[in-house]
DNA sequence: ACATTCATATACCGTTCGGTATATAGTAAA
DNA sequence: TTTACTATATACCGAACGGTATATGAATGT
């Protein structure tokens, strides 16, 4: 692996198990047995090298994530319709969280820092895109089942924050899984309640 | 104001717009107008400092929680005894974070922090003990409700994970609400689901 | 064979970090 | 009036910080 590679995934393990600010360049340099002025050759500064590491792994989730939330009403029946792509948004999430769990500890890190804080600044567009792909879902939802209509915004931040919920305990305790089937109890427990 | 809670003050606020790692003592005894070793006469360190609010602020919360999560069985039906507990739980959430706005959001930003940093392992054992308290809350209700009986860990997470959803967007946005009618949508969107 | 470019290292920059040794002014008790 | 204690400031510590000027060996094109 060239060093410029090798550099990015010392960073990314780095940032992920002790914040941005806690990594110091010299402690990254070390880890990937390199030396300052490498680093500086192929990135122009530690947060250059951040938002490096935020630009890759953040357009991959968003792709995927843009690519799987289409609703295609079926006004017929919630099941046929609202299930499934919720279902896919979730099962995306937590692909993406099983392939990438250091990476989505960055994302989970950032979500409540300060807003004035550097690293909030850089994870925030990005973080935008996900929050208006999921909005427009719920937004083409409502059009049909219209007694979502009046607030999706609140629809949308609780599906998020559902989704993050339950992957944070994931990252947090080796044994939760993030199963398809957990995916299904998510849907299920977001439609219809804790009555399941 | 004495200088020992004029010191107590800016951190709050310090550490609550920038996050632990990121202030530093010099911007602190500044911001306070004081000079280092009157802050180092107060406190032993830097993270004396940040235990101490933490301990300031969390006995307070998490005794106001202990307080009203007790649940009292009224098997007849859920509105009559699930509502009320969760209902006041919110509330306990939503009243603190009214008042200790700045507090909050370094709950928040610490609950996702890598379990090495020593911001997490500073909260960790007062969000545990919150933990402890809403588990025992659902325990007990699923002892008559017995339908709940299955996942107690998992509702507990969501429910708690619910309210700092809402909690965070609060923070984020000057024109979201914590209001007394948003903590009974969440209690209704918790046991029945969007369908409201 | 020579010039140029790429990739890397040595050695160092000024600044800031968290923290402290020590002195001093004010206060209150003996 | 001396003693002792509290609260504060000046001046400083070694270490670490993010970042760079400069040199050099390896590869590449001519």
């Amino acid at each position: 692996m060239d060093n410029k590679t090798n550099i990015l995934n010392c960073a990314l393990t780095l940032f992920s198990q002790k914040g941005f600010e806690a990594v110091s360049v010299q402690e990254l340099v070390n880890e990937a047995k390199i030396t300052k002025p490498t680093l500086y050759y192929y990135y122009k500064s530690k947060e250059g090298l951040y938002n490096h590491i935020l630009e890759q792994y953040y357009t991959v989730l968003n792709t995927n994530l843009d690519k799987v939330s289409k609703y295609k009403p079926n006004p017929d029946s919630y099941h046929e319709d609202i299930y499934p792509v919720l279902d896919r948004i979730i099962n995306t999430y937590f692909s993406f969280v099983k392939e990438n769990p250091e990476f989505y500890r960055i994302v989970l890190t950032n979500q409540y820092m300060p807003k004035s804080s550097s690293v909030y600044k850089m994870s925030e567009r990005y973080d935008k895109v996900q929050y208006q792909i999921i909005l427009e879902t719920f937004t083409d939802m409502a059009n049909v089942h219209t007694n979502l209509k009046k607030n999706v915004t609140k629809l949308t931040y609780s599906f998020i924050g559902l989704i993050n919920t339950y992957i944070g305990l994931f990252l947090q305790d080796e044994f939760f899984e993030l199963s398809t089937t957990l995916s299904q109890e998510l849907v299920h427990q977001f439609m219809h309640g804790i009555h399941a």
